[in-house]
DNA sequence: CACTTGACAGCACAAGTGTTTGATTGCTAT
DNA sequence: ATAGCAATCAAACACTTGTGCTGTCAAGTG
């Protein structure tokens, strides 16, 4: 049976080790590595199929070098240095999403820490005022935010109609997570899950602290 | 003469070489390289160096293999700060998480990125394991997977029903991400979105690639 | 001075690893 | 059938490469 891409089962398998070999060791794998940990029964027939790989354009060889292959695509040397991009987000704390409660100290979160964030969800520019917290409760599910989720929050003041913020109510001394309208004379809180009611409040008692530009989960 | 790490000259000639000629070949040096390449007189030497900077820290080694030099990860220029804890993923790629589409290994969108990831994302004893994939199509938005997300996978070649993997499909030659059940002699692969229907093959026909476990999303 | 230690040299061996050769299997076109 | 080809297998072979051993040399050290 042949793949869209003239490769046989063996060889995409073959190739998909190599990658994985590359990503977990740091360094190519021997023919007899591929041999035994994809069962084949001979060294030659992994080399048949790496020269056929090699043809085909997929992988490349220094001939007699062992562990000799190199993969096109990657850049050379399987622990790339210094073209990443990340980020350092201090974490702040809990944040609930559900009912306001007051700013909890509470529990095991004692990770006043910091975390490493892809530069894609913390642009450069803007980065010295994002933070990030520890979600509590189900409000904002409908906004793919679930319990237990990490969202970067950017610092800032004010918000825009339907933007997603950390909103404190100064009466309650509370922090949550909605999403943000202006109507009027009043400013709704709506939280992104069918089942719950938004909160409606005046302005002055409303402090905006951050809005969410990113969302960080584990499904370990 | 002793630099500021503690390395002898020959030491750091050899550890400025080892960069180099992975960086270059894609693949580590074999000891002879060294030995040649530098002038040393003796593989022993070039042997007992690499012991020597080993016991500094700086390169693992994988006993009796050959080329089974890695080198530690390093971020560029910055003192490593202990309290933090990240981990650096390799992106590989795009996924579909609709309907099954060509891997696009070939496409721009192999550049074999790193990021950032939160350590609370992947763990550390499993990390080895751990890649990046940015998800296109919508069919797991009812597990909190949007498009564009980033999803982080520990490769594993088998999975327990309803765990989220990367299943590629060796006929079509093509990689999705689907929830995976298997019921008697067929496999289900099941998008998480009610207007989408699931896929049946048959074991043979069915490559796990690696097992959802973190996800990533910028709404910025 | 005898002794130790670190660094190096040279060489041989053994293990790791790529290659080759010949035979076998299954399929397809003639 | 027969021939031809792709893919595979098994085993042997040859090169590559890590390791071990022995020795040298210079610089300490008591």
């Amino acid at each position: 049976m042949r793949t869209a891409d003239g490769l046989s089962q063996r060889q995409e398998r073959i190739l998909a080790y190599i990658h994985e070999f590359m990503h977990r060791h740091g360094y190519p794998p021997s023919i007899r590595d591929i041999q035994t940990d994809l069962k084949i029964s001979s060294t030659s027939v992994v080399a048949y199929n790496l020269k056929a790989l090699q043809e085909k354009g997929k992988l490349n060889r220094d001939g007699k070098v062992s562990r000799g292959i190199t993969l096109p695509n990657q850049v050379a040397g399987a622990q790339p240095i210094n073209h990443i991009r990340y980020h350092r987000v201090p974490m702040l704390g809990v944040i609930t999403a559900g009912s306001p409660l007051p700013n909890p100290e509470d529990t095991t979160t004692t990770d006043h820490d910091v975390i490493e964030v892809p530069a894609e969800l913390a642009p450069e520019d803007k980065l010295k005022d994002v933070y990030a917290l520890r979600v509590r409760g189900q409000s904002m599910i409908d906004a793919l935010i679930d319990d237990n989720d990490i969202v970067l929050l950017r610092f800032q003041e004010t918000a825009e109609n339907g933007q997603m913020v950390a909103a404190m109510l100064l009466d309650e001394n509370a922090v949550t997570l909605k999403k943000f309208y202006h109507e009027g004379q009043r400013i709704r809180l709506q939280p992104a899950n069918t089942t719950m009611e938004p909160i409606y409040a005046v302005p002055e008692n409303v402090r905006i602290q951050g809005r969410v530009v990113g969302v960080l989960r584990s499904l370990v």
